[in-house]
DNA sequence: TTTTTTTACGCAATCGTTCCCGGTAACGAT
DNA sequence: ATCGTTACCGGGAACGATTGCGTAAAAAAA
C-alpha cells in the first residue's frame, strides 16, 4: 500500500495554475498578488499539503538527517545522551538516524557506510571500545563530512568534541575511596586505548600518586567488550581476587562494568562495602537502589547531547569551512552512597577478607 | 561545508557514455554489453559510487524509512524494543526515526505531522498515557499509511499489533503473590484507558477472583503518567498506606511504576518484603541487583521489536491493500526473587505493619 | 496615445536516478 | 539486395520542489 501525498502540482491543476505560482505563493513571495496567495494558501491547509522533503533534499542536497553511532542504545548512558541529541535535532528539523556497533569496529564501519550511503548531513559519534583504525572516519572527515565526536573521542580527527570531565571524575572518585581508608584500589576499565579509559586512568594514577599510594599495576584490569560480556568482567574480577594482596575497593570507569562487576560480587558471596568498596561510573536511576546502593560518578549525558548536536549542526550549516575546533568538557557528579561507606579504622590495612 | 558525492552523471561524463547506459550497467542489465558494464562497474569501485538514496527514495516514492514513536527511549523496555526494531529494519535497507511522546498527546501528535511530512513509509508505535483521541491516527490510517501498534495498542484501528501476553504476565504475577500468601494486593497502574492496563487489570483481578478474594477497589490507584513524575507514584502510595485496612503486596503494572514504588517504600521507610511485597513488570537486567531483588514480569521486547517490524515491512511492501490483519501475542516471563518472599504463615493478616 | 514601469504569472532547468521509447549497427536468412 | 533479429546504447520524461528568466497585461508616466 501507498501513502500518496498531496503535491504542489495537485494544487497547480486543481487551481489552474503553474506549479511555480503555487510554490511562490506557498513561499509567500512577493511576485504573487494577494488573492492567488489566499487561494493557494486555504486549498493547501484545506486539503493538508506539506511540501515533500524528499524532493527538497534533492534540490539542496541536503538530507536534513544526522547519524548517531553509539555502541548501544539501551544502555542508559547513551540513551540520555540520545534523548539530548533528539531534542536539540528536532527543535531544528533535523531527524536522528541511530546505530549500534554493539562495541565491535566491522559493525561500526558498516554503519558508516550505510550512514553515508543514506547521505547523512553530519555524524555524531563515540567509537566502538574495538575501534582503533581510524582511517575510514579520517577519510570521511577528510571528504567534508562534519562530525562531532562524543564521550570517546579520536584525537588524531580535529574537530569538534564533547567530553565528560573524565580526569576530575576518577581523580574524584578515587579520591573519595582514599578518603574512605580504602589502599588497593583496583581498576576496572574499558580498553586501555580508548579515550575515556586514557582520562580516567590518568585521575585514578593521580589521585593515588597525590596520595601517596603507588600504583599497582596487577590491579588494573581492562575489559575488551566494555563490560558487554559477563564472563570479561568475571575473569577480571577473578583475577583480582586470585591475588596475593587482594583489593580493598574496585573502581570502575564504565556504566556496565560498574553494575557488572557489582553483580559479579554479589555472585561471589562478596559483601559490598563490607569485604570490598565499589564506585564507578553510572548514569541509571536505580543505582541508589541496588543492594548496596552504589556510590558513582554521573556524567550530564544529556547535556552532553545536546551541547554535541549543537555544534554538529552549527559545522552542518556553516557556509564557509570551519578550522576552529573546540573541545568542550562538561563536568561531572559524584553521588557517594553506601558502596564505598568508610572502612572501620584499623591498624594497617587487613591482607585478608572476611567472607 | 558540504559533502559532495559522485553521480551516474560523473561516471557517464568520465566514460563518455549515457547516463541511462551507466544506470543500466550498474544494475546488470542485459542491454549493456560485458565490456561496457565491465568499465562502468570498475570506474564506479574505484571512485566510491553510491546510488543517492535521496533520488531513488523521489524516484520510487519511498523513504525506506520507518517512523517509531514510543513515550521514552531511556526506559529499558523500550530501548530494548527499539533495539528489535532496530535490526530487522537494518537488515532490509530501512532506516528508524525515532520520537518520544513523553507521555504527551500533544508531544504525540506533533511526532506523527512531523514523521509523516518527513515522508515514512511506515509507522511502529506504542502510545501515550495521555492519548485518548485516536482520530489523527486513524485518519493516518485511513489514508494508506501502514501502520503496526505494539505494547499499548489501539484495539478500534485495524491494523497488525504486537503485545505480550499481558492477562497472562498480570495473573500470573498476581496468582504468585496469593500463593506467597498475600491478601491485600494493591494495584499501581498506569491510567484505566491504555490497553495494557485494561489487559493487566483484568489477569489481576481474575487472579484474585479464581483464588476467592474479594477486589476490592480501594486498592487499585492509577498514575496518569505513568510513573514518570515521582510524585504521582508518591501521591498512590501515600493513598495505599492511608487507607484502614493496608496492602500487603503491591503489584505495578509497568517498569516506571515498579522501580518507583520500590524507590518510595524506601524512602518512607518500609522494609520490602517484610512490611510489604512488591511485583512488577520491568525489563532492567538491574532488578536482582536491587535491594531486594524484585520479582518481576519481563516482556520479551527486543522479540516484540523484531515481530512488529517484520509486520510493518510486510505492510509496507505488499503489493495489494491487506485486509486481513493479525495480533501477535508474545509470552512474558516472571521471575520470583526476593521482593515477594512467602508471608511467615499467621492466624490472619496483620492489620497494622511493624515498621 | 505612446512608452515605460510594475505586477503577476508561466516556462524550463535543476537535483540524481530510472525507464520507456527509440535508434543504429551487425549479421544471418531469404 | 532486402528484410528481420539481435545486441547495444542514447534521448528524454518523470519523481516534487525551487528559481532565474521571460513576458503578458495592467498601471503609470510621458
Amino acid at each position: 500500500m501507498k501513502f500518496e501525498a498531496l503535491t504542489i502540482k495537485d494544487i497547480a491543476k486543481a487551481l489552474g495554475l503553474s506549479t511555480s505560482t503555487v510554490s511562490r505563493a506557498l513561499r509567500d513571495s512577493y511576485e504573487i498578488s494577494p488573492e492567488t496567495k489566499k487561494l493557494v494558501l486555504e486549498y493547501a491547509e484545506k486539503n493538508n499539503y506539506h511540501p515533500n522533503p524528499i524532493a527538497l533534499s534533492l534540490k539542496e542536497r541536503r538530507s536534513r538527517s544526522i547519524g548517531v553511532i553509539v555502541c548501544e542504545i539501551a544502555n542508559s548512558y547513551f540513551s540520555q545522551v540520545i534523548n539530548g541529541i533528539e531534542s536539540i535535532a528536532y527543535n531544528n528539523g533535523y531527524n536522528v538516524i541511530i546505530a549500534q556497533s554493539r562495541e565491535s569496529f566491522d559493525r561500526e564501519v558498516l554503519n558508516l557506510q550505510y550512514l553515508t550511503s543514506r547521505s547523512i548531513d553530519g555524524l555524531i559519534i563515540s567509537v566502538s571500545t574495538e575501534t582503533k583504525d581510524f582511517s575510514y572516519l579520517k577519510e570521511l572527515h577528510s571528504k567534508g563530512m562534519p562530525i562531532v565526536f562524543f564521550d570517546r573521542i579520536v584525537n588524531e580527527i580535529d574537530t569538534h568534541k564533547v567530553i565528560a570531565d573524565n580526569y576530575k571524575g576518577a581523580y574524584e572518585a578515587t579520591t573519595h575511596l582514599i578518603n574512605c581508608g580504602y589502599r588497593r584500589i583496583a581498576a576496572v576499565s574499558n580498553p586501555a586505548l580508548l579515550s575515556i579509559t586514557v582520562e580516567r586512568m590518568a585521575g585514578y594514577k593521580a589521585a593515588l600518586a597525590d596520595n601517596g599510594i603507588e600504583v599497582d599495576e596487577s590491579l588494573i584490569k581492562y575489559c575488551q567488550h566494555g563490560g558487554m560480556i559477563l564472563s570479561e568482567v568475571e575473569d577480571v574480577v577473578n583475577e583480582l581476587f586470585d591475588l596475593n594482596q587482594r583489593p580493598d575497593a574496585i573502581f570502575a570507569t564504565a556504566d556496565k562494568l560498574t553494575t557488572n562487576c557489582l553483580r559479579l560480587l554479589k555472585i561471589k558471596g562478596f559483601a559490598v562495602p563490607g569485604d570490598i568498596g565499589l564506585l564507578g561510573f553510572s548514569n541509571t536511576d536505580l543505582t541508589e537502589l541496588l543492594d548496596p546502593p552504589l556510590s558513582i560518578i554521573k556524567q550530564p549525558a544529556f547535556e552532553m547531547g545536546e551541547v554535541a548536536t549543537n555544534l554538529l549542526l552549527q559545522l552542518i550549516e556553516s557556509k564557509r569551512p570551519v578550522t576552529d575546533f573546540e573541545t568542550k568538557v562538561l563536568t561531572t557528579e559524584l553521588l557517594i552512597r553506601e558502596s564505598t561507606r568508610k572502612k572501620e579504622a584499623k591498624a594497617k590495612p587487613v591482607p585478608s577478607l572476611l567472607k
